[in-house]
DNA sequence: TTGTATGCGTTATCAC
DNA sequence: GTGATAACGCATACAA
């Protein structure tokens, strides 16, 4: 079932047809009605490839997810929503893996979309060094700083990974302890942990710690934060505190640190980071950086919404986090 | 950038271009050379708006994911990968909202994508029974039973709901519980929670219980966990043990319980079910049932291809679950 | 081995 | 207000 098909049932033409499917003016309200009609009768559904071939621009946002498991993204997306529903603009939301190159994505689907806008949620500098400069529209990268990159249309929206860490660093300090371990990503690969990694050493610093007890890194997950707690143990580091760059980390530590007799908070203290859903219901409930990830989709879309109307210049803001205090921490 | 404008600039025709995109036979090796030569510095992209436009056939599945940040879907699409990625289908999919109707989803992507086959990760009868007739090709339901349909080219793989909750209910029996509250989800809505609750009252009658000490329903999350443990609690209904239809709801209760001074599983034990990650590491570790999300990816992926492929009539099967005895029963 | 021409389903620009 | 008709970028049958 093509327009053709409905304008040959009809009667009417394509260009009818099309009109009253766009909700253009200058067709009268009979056509409309009996096009209309033939469109429910038939469960017509338009094919979307052929109408963006030809159209030159879509009034329309692509959002492109790095992963499929990242709750934050899942909560920014939800907010990126309601946020667009009132603007016009539609979403387009593309998921690829953690390891597909982000850049090279958007490169093809801008072409294929014509969208307006990019929000990338999530992203690695090195893919916008590489080929960014092929993407002629306004972008906004979302949970990675992009300043250093300095390209003229492409804004970042991130936490302050840097501050954040040093924030939550301090509070265990804060709270006694000197010998305390990290668990986070490979600060080699991903800058958020290497900015988090910094933001540690940082508040050390201040109070006279050296460095930390150990460090261990591994992906984001369950897995590797129980395997790199368990590393940790093994290699005889025994801090009194860990701080883990990511609450999935967190809990996974827990569960290692409790199989080896060890309970939290009243043995090893656990500090997290992102303040997902689960941190609040773990037992103990996680003390941990909550990031915001309505902030986060909300000042991204200005900041995109800003850069399409109003060829604002790119911008690199931070938004606030918190530190909330669970059960996890002594 | 087009083929047209690669084949001004290479000299060759459109047709040729076409040819080397596609890895067709019948091009000289100089040409291959030199156009793909051409694509790499031009950093050409093709357009698959156009190219699907023109197919008359995708070598693809389409998979249409219901809900945005569900884990075992998660797992399944990982699975689905793996799986395809040796068969020369390529995996095409799609997200949508929990409330959208998936099948008319469907209906449009098939014009759009005309791919040989579907795989429904989650969805509604009710959908399926009102549009599904629309479609033509070969479709696996994962995760909802649609033997009920009998569409000849609807299968559907599940876990055996019925089966798996009487399961957890016999061994909360076993354990010495009589008084058994259930949270769970909307039964009036949702075919799977129905199901779940018909083996628990299966497994009540078979042991001479009467019924569920309450009946408490929400959508599968922590917080609707939660609240319906606090509604139990408050309606003064205090039962030895909780079933809960999600492993997300099990620990919303748990932590329901544990602020109403409650501890688990010494005072009140929690059963959940899916089997999720976090099951393992949350503290107690969770007693659920395992779906297995592998083999609910694999036998799909089997099934469909052997519809494709062989024409199979359609099949329902359901695959094995497991019980996983953790550490919040007593 | 290569080039040309046609059409996929739609929107948009013309005439009428 | 409506109906032809020309693109959009690509694949492909057919011609050369």
């Amino acid at each position: 079932m093509t327009i053709k098909d409905l304008a040959r049932e009809t009667g009417y033409s394509v260009g009818t047809v099309s009109r009253v499917l766009n909700n253009h003016p200058n067709v009268s309200e009979k056509a409309r009605r009996e096009i209309t009609a033939a469109v429910e009768r038939f469960g017509f559904e338009r094919n979307e490839n052929a109408r963006i071939l030809k159209q030159r621009h879509n009034e329309g946002i692509l959002v492109l997810v790095k992963g499929r498991k990242n709750e934050l993204f899942a909560l920014i997306l939800e907010r990126l929503q309601q946020v667009f529903a009132s603007t016009g603009y539609s979403l387009l939301m593309e998921y690829f893996d953690e390891n597909d190159n982000e850049v090279r994505h958007a490169v093809r689907l801008c072409g294929e979309k014509k969208p307006q806008g990019l929000l990338f949620l999530g992203g690695n500098c090195a893919n916008f060094q590489a080929d960014f400069n092929k993407i002629s529209i306004p972008a906004v990268l979302v949970t990675d700083d992009a300043s250093k990159l300095e390209f003229p249309t492409l804004s970042s929206v991130t936490t302050d990974d840097t501050a954040a860490a040093d924030c939550a660093v301090s509070y265990l300090i804060a709270c006694g302890h000197r010998s305390i371990g990290i668990i986070g990503g490979d600060f080699q690969i991903s800058d958020t942990s290497r900015m988090r990694l910094t933001g540690s050493l940082a508040a050390m610093k201040r109070s006279g710690i050296v460095g930390p007890a150990a460090y261990e890194s591994g992906w984001y997950s369950y897995e590797d934060g129980y395997a790199c707690m368990e590393r940790m143990l093994r290699n005889g580091n025994e801090p009194t505190a860990i701080f883990a760059m990511s609450d999935v980390q967190a809990i996974g530590a827990i569960r290692a640190l409790r199989e080896a007799g060890k309970r939290v908070p009243e043995d090893v203290s656990v500090c997290g980071f992102d303040g997902l859903l689960i941190s609040r219901y773990f037992l103990p409930r996680l003390t941990t950086i909550c990031q915001s990830g309505e902030e986060l989709a909300e000042r991204s879309a200005r900041l995109l919404l800003d850069m399409i109307e109003k060829h604002s210049p790119a911008r690199h803001i931070t938004v606030p986090f918190r530190l909330s205090k669970g059960e996890s921490v002594k």
